[in-house]
RNA sequence: GCUCCGGUAGUGUAGUCCGGCCAAUCAUUUCGGCCUUUCGAGCCGAAGACUCGGGUUCGAAUCCCGGCCGGAGCACCA
């Protein structure tokens, strides 16, 4: 019996149908319980620029920030002084901007070191914290075996004592660990590390400090102080929040909801902030925004749209599994911002420069193209044409009949170029390849570098001399491209994609 | 190894919680066609997926069990 028949059975003997309740869901999912006031935040480690994965983070607490008018905090996190980049502090609210992520207060928390003292010191006074003076290769054998080091005995006054020494201890000889449960089925989660010593001196706060927080500690802390009530964290902290959790509890503190999103991949750059500093030091990349890297700001410099990041990660959304994002995806969504924007330029690129013979002085002119076919409105371009031209040599490679857009149909025949007709019909007719072309006697000198970073060198038309830096152009038959820099009388163009 | 978590077209997603409207959504991709002028653009069209095996059920992408595959964590980094 199929369902309609069971149905109308059902109806017979009074049966009732119970009505779903699905509602549709486009875009990004709802945040549970976000009925008082969202508050979230966005909280990097200044280790170097932002990439693309600090985007999907960035970019998701932001959509969801607008979706329930709520906060948006920038929280800069930088308690351990070995990791952190001053430039850093700069580029991430650089990047932040570039994506048009707006957040409505900033933290840093090496300024908030005294407030997690304090909180040390409650937690302890609570009987949640001690102080563990075992090596850590002895400390993870007890705990493997969920046995309680003898630390973890002491009494909350020597506790105490102990933490108002530690200021004077040496690196590794003491820590502040936090009581969970010595016996959690997950060894990662027992007792762990709140406080320790690191004798480097912090870029921002120089040697005031000796004891600095370790991250689970102060992002619980701050978590709570800020009212954050939604935490969006990469799966790789699941157990950093179960660690939290503990914390939150011995403080009577309400927990926020966690959120954790899957690992994103990116085809061909894996490329992690420490491997980039790497290969910029040793010369491998020419900066941060190398086109060959995944950052931000590399991405912006090769003409990718903040709109296409931002449409990629609503997309991807917050799903825990992981993702393997293509730049083919990434062009494909820019291409359609892309598309419309940008005005058209002809550029030859390992140009190859032709005479052609017998050409008619008649069809000597200058030539009239539209910038956008589609936006007639925004004017044409002018390219004189005399006859003597550059081309791309992979369409001079076999014999045939070319039209040069706008201007005359060739016939190529072992690398002679000679003129064949002037219409369009004409070369219609032979089902001519239509090319670009750019006069050899009037053009602009132009590079191009390329996402692997190799340059084209070739000629772009005169109009390209009104193009200004950071414009995005499609040059025809050739790809996106964002001019990034005129030197001299030469423009040097980053290639976003076809 | 231990703890935890995933697996829908090439890729990214919707649907999974609450089984039937799912011969499964949308985007990208690929392929084909069109275009009085970009065959690397645009427009139109098509292709392509529920990890496998059992079970429950009238009915399973959806619930249960097991296998396989993948991922994360197992720090005095964040």
């Amino acid at each position: 019996m199929d369902l309609k028949h069971q149905t109308l059975e059902l109806e017979k003997i009074g049966g009732k149908i119970e009505e779903k309740k699905k509602v549709e869901q486009k875009g990004l999912v709802d945040l549970p319980q976000p009925h008082k006031g969202v508050v979230l935040r966005f909280a990097p480690n200044p280790s170097g620029p932002l990439h693309i994965g600090h985007a999907r983070a960035a970019v998701l607490n932001s959509e969801y920030v607008d979706r329930y008018q709520g906060k948006l905090i920038l929280r800069i996190e930088d308690t351990d002084p070995r990791r952190v980049d001053p430039p850093a502090y700069q580029m991430i609210s650089e990047d932040l901007n570039w994506l048009g992520v707006e957040y409505q207060e900033t933290f840093i928390q090496s300024d908030r070191i005294p407030l997690y003292y304090d909180y040390a010191e409650k937690l302890i006074n609570k009987g949640a914290a001690y102080m563990c003076n075992c090596p850590g290769g002895e400390f993870k054998k007890l705990k493997d075996n969920s046995i309680p080091c003898p630390c973890r005995e002491l009494s909350v006054d020597e506790n105490l004592l102990k933490w108002g020494q530690m200021e004077t201890m040496a690196e590794g000889e003491a820590v502040l660990r936090i009581k969970t449960d010595i016996a959690h089925k997950n060894p990662a989660i027992r007792d762990w590390v709140a406080m320790r010593v690191v004798e480097e001196e912090h870029p921002r706060t120089g040697k005031r400090y000796r004891i600095y927080p370790m991250m689970n500690f102060s992002v619980a802390v701050d978590d709570h102080l800020m009212g954050i009530t939604h935490v969006l964290r990469g799966k790789d902290h699941l157990a950093n929040s179960e660690k939290q959790k503990y914390l939150y509890d011995h403080m009577g503190w309400e927990l926020p909801a966690f959120i954790h999103y899957g690992r994103l991949k990116m085809d061909d750059v894996a490329l992690s902030t420490s491997q980039a500093r790497q290969g910029i030091a040793e010369g491998m990349y020419s900066g941060w925004d190398d086109p060959r890297l995944g950052t931000i700001r590399a991405i912006a410099r090769r003409g990718i749209n903040s709109q296409s990041i931002k449409e990629l990660m609503q997309e991807i959304g917050v799903k825990i599994s992981d993702s393997i994002i293509s730049w083919k995806k990434i062009y494909g969504l820019n291409r359609n911002i892309l598309e419309e924007k940008s005005n058209r330029y002809f550029f030859v690129g390992d140009a190859q420069e032709v005479h052609i013979k017998n050409v008619p002085e008649e069809v000597l002119r200058v030539v009239e193209r539209p910038l956008h076919p589609d936006f007639l409105k925004r004017g044409y371009r002018k390219i004189p044409f005399t006859g003597k031209v550059y081309l791309n040599p992979d369409d001079l490679e076999q014999d045939q009949v070319l039209r040069l857009m706008d201007a005359v149909n060739v016939k190529v025949e072992n690398g002679k170029v000679d003129y064949h007709s002037h219409t369009f019909d004409e070369a219609r007719a032979l089902k001519a390849q239509i090319v670009q072309w750019v006069p050899s006697d009037s053009n602009i000198s132009t590079e191009v570098v390329m996402p692997d970073a190799s340059i084209i060198k070739g000629w772009s038309e005169p109009d390209c001399d009104k193009l200004t830096v950071g414009e995005v152009v499609q040059m025809e038959r050739f790809g996106f491209a964002r001019l990034d820099e005129i030197i001299d009388d030469k423009l040097i163009f980053y290639y976003a994609h076809p």
